[in-house]
RNA sequence: GCUGGUGUAGCUCAGUGGCAGAGCAGCGCACUCGUAAUGCGCAGGCCGUCGGUUCAAGUCCGACCACCAGCUCCA
């Protein structure tokens, strides 16, 4: 007597089948197209291979390339492809981790030589037989002795340490395609037929284990899709980000540029400016609506400050030094130090907490010269920084006051998209483990009672306190850390900070630490790629470029020029001998908001023709109504 | 800092041992023009830097510098 299990589809439906039957069984019963597609199947919750046997009570979901565990599936079947063909190619290879990522999979490998662009076009063509053949993928199971010893005689010697590296008793999974074996949790399509479309990118050096005292292995990446014109769609959407690049339309909007004569060190053109002004215009006028206050505090200070801060034992790797009549100086890494003298410089009181002091504060870091990256990673940058004083039960208020400002800023200011993460204890930290405990736990109750999203970034914190850490995403998908709130109940101490309270008695302030922008820099660097250059009109170096037809309209154009100019509006005139087309061409390569057209009809009626950069051609109107148009867009920060 | 790649005109790029090139931008002249590039002309180079090989180096070799991708690190 056949005993039959039954199975439940996501839209709630049941079917029988006979005991032992597999998902790839099931999927005969499904639609052609599901068929086709599927790569993997959720079974109670996880994901397995479609070959695995259903147990009794099974509520299955087939997974796609439009699954995220789906698209994870493929690709990770894939950097076995990759494996598979470098193995066949240099046998000596030695194969570390090969894990599926967000737009594609890499592999690492140990190797004598590292691969070369000519490798990576033989390993790529080798990859393509894999597919061509399409192996049965297979999963094999067994005791961690038997994997060891068969990795062993292999010599693959990290397969190996992973597998040392596991509790004895595991039941380890390995994934075979014909003569290749890998050890794999899984799971993996069926066959290396289903890898259609793909292409290595690039290979570069990566530690193994992400440890720079380990050897540095080679890595190569790569992309795949079930079909070819996904890939090339894809391929594409790369070349697209490229004309993002701030790098790029940096120099090409003449905003800012970094020479050879100071790597890391870049300089704000007259454009750059306009931007770096408005936004730092905007932020005071948000602070000061906010109870802060701005100080400026200098970049070098005497050496012995630093040495008080925890700077000197924790950051001097990051620091530049100098000597001033025979004493050692620092350049300001951080703006802590300074603002905490003028914390001290007299006796606060209870009354006057918290005291919130911010600084535009311009810091020097010694970053690795591997790391410079346009405006994003620098060598020395502005930041927005603001030390808040207060008392230990106002904490929580003041934290939740930062992320407000910084939502307010990020989401309805700009429209970013962003991620929050909590930082906690570094190795490399100040204070002992108690302390740290009470402030990362003050920071996770500020982000559980606003109900924000976190994942939790173990030992990123701040050398002094934990943090919490707003991400933005560049052109590339690559994110960068730009807001942060750090509590810190270390500083305070160090530098015997005090304040009078109701008692009469000295009482130890709390600080926090925190930036909205994070660095001026940085924040302009993911403004440009976030709207490819064309900025809000608010933010747009030039605003309205006026075109007069021809000569005899210069006139006319002059005046509408003036009276925009009057207004506040930023504009330039086009008077050059160029035809309309050349200049609307050119205005609309800058990205420049509003183009106004002047020729016979409009000097005759006082009119302008107003094109937008995005919306064409808007008619007629006055410089009046005009003006007052752009006016409103400016006051209120339009998007 | 590490691994790999790349440095030629302001920008994008040709030039694989034998006279340094093109397009765009710039400048000049003509055209006076209606919503994304008018035509003609002229200029513009320490071929990243330093050293080596060679009768001869943009080209081959070495070191360094900068940039690009990634790793590590970070606002």
């Amino acid at each position: 007597m056949l005993r039959l299990i039954s199975v439940t589809f996501p839209d709630g439906g049941k079917r029988q089948f006979p005991e032992g039957a597999t998902a790839a069984g099931v999927l005969k019963e499904m639609g052609r197209r599901l068929q086709k597609e599927a790569l993997g199947v959720r079974v109670n919750g996880k994901t397995v291979d479609l070959a695995a046997p259903l147990p009794e009570d099974a509520a299955v979901e087939f997974l796609t390339f439009d699954d995220e565990d789906g698209r994870d599936i493929f690709r990770h079947s894939s950097a076995h492809i990759l494996a598979q063909a470098v193995k066949r190619l240099f046998p000596e290879a030695r194969l570390a981790i090969g894990p599926p990522i967000t737009d594609g999979f890499y592999y690492d490998f140990d190797v004598a030589r590292p691969f070369t662009p000519e490798d990576l076009e033989r390993i790529q063509g080798e990859m393509e037989q894999i597919v061509k053949a399409a192996l049965p993928i297979s999963r094999l199971e067994m005791s961690g002795d038997e994997a060891r010893t068969m990795f062993a005689a292999q010599d693959e010697t990290y397969k190996v340490e992973i597998i040392d590296d596991l509790p004895p008793e595991t039941v380890i999974s390995c994934y075979r395609q014909g003569e290749f074996t890998d050890l794999c949790v899984g799971p993996h399509v069926p066959d290396t037929g289903y890898i259609r479309a793909f292409k290595l990118l690039s290979v570069a050096g990566a530690y193994w284990r992400g440890d720079e005292r380990n050897k540095m292995l080679q890595r190569i990446y790569g992309t795949s899709f079930p079909k070819k014109s996904l890939l090339d769609e894809h391929l594409y959407r790369l070349e697209e980000a490229k004309r993002r690049d701030h790098r790029r339309l940096g120099a090409e909007l003449d905003l800012f540029s970094v020479h050879e004569e100071g790597p890391g060190f870049p300089f704000f053109h007259p454009k750059g400016m306009i931007v770096r002004n408005e936004l730092e215009s905007f932020w005071r006028e948000e602070h000061r609506r906010r109870g802060y206050q701005e100080i400026r505090t200098p970049v070098v200070l005497r050496g012995e400050l630093w040495e008080r801060s925890g700077h000197w034992d924790h950051y001097k790797e990051n620091m530049y030094f100098t000597t001033i009549d025979d004493q050692n100086f620092a350049i300001k890494p951080m703006n802590c130090p300074g603002c905490m003298l003028v914390y001290q410089r007299r006796v606060n009181s209870y009354r006057e907490l918290p005291i919130r002091l911010a600084e535009m504060g311009l810091v020097h870091r010694h970053e690795l010269s591997g790391v410079l990256h346009g405006m994003m990673r620098v060598r020395c940058f502005t930041q927005d920084d603001a030390h808040i004083f207060c008392r230990r039960d106002q904490v929580k208020d003041e934290i939740l006051g930062i992320i407000d400002l910084v939502e307010y800023f990020y989401r309805e200011v700009f429209g970013f998209d962003y991620h929050v993460e909590l930082s906690t204890k570094p190795e490399k930290a100040m204070g002992d483990e108690a302390i740290w405990e009470l402030a990362t736990e003050a920071l996770r109750e500020a982000l559980e009672v606003r109900g924000l999203a976190y994942k939790v970034n173990e030992g990123d914190g701040a050398f002094y306190g934990p943090k919490i850490d707003f991400h933005l995403r560049d052109s590339l998908g690559r994110t960068w850390q730009c807001g942060t709130i750090q509590l810190d109940f270390l500083m305070p101490e160090k530098f015997d900070l005090f304040y009078i309270g109701e008692d009469g008695r000295r009482h130890r302030p709390v600080m926090l630490h925190r930036v909205v922008f994070g660095s001026i820099e940085r924040f302009i660097a993911i403004l440009t790629e976030h709207f490819a250059g064309a900025f809000p009109v608010w933010l747009a170096p030039v605003q309205v470029r006026v075109i007069p037809i021809a000569d005899r309209h210069a006139g006319y154009a002059a005046e509408v020029t003036g009276f925009l100019k009057e207004g506040n509006v930023r504009v330039e005139l086009d008077a050059r001998n160029e035809k309309v087309n050349y200049k609307i061409r050119e205005a609309q390569v800058q990205k420049v908001p509003y183009m106004l057209v002047v020729g016979d009809k409009e000097v005759a009626e006082r009119t302008v023709a107003v094109r937008h950069r995005a919306g064409g051609d808007l008619g007629p109107m006055t410089p009046g109504v005009f003006r007052d148009r752009i006016q409103g867009e400016i006051k209120n920060k339009l998007i």
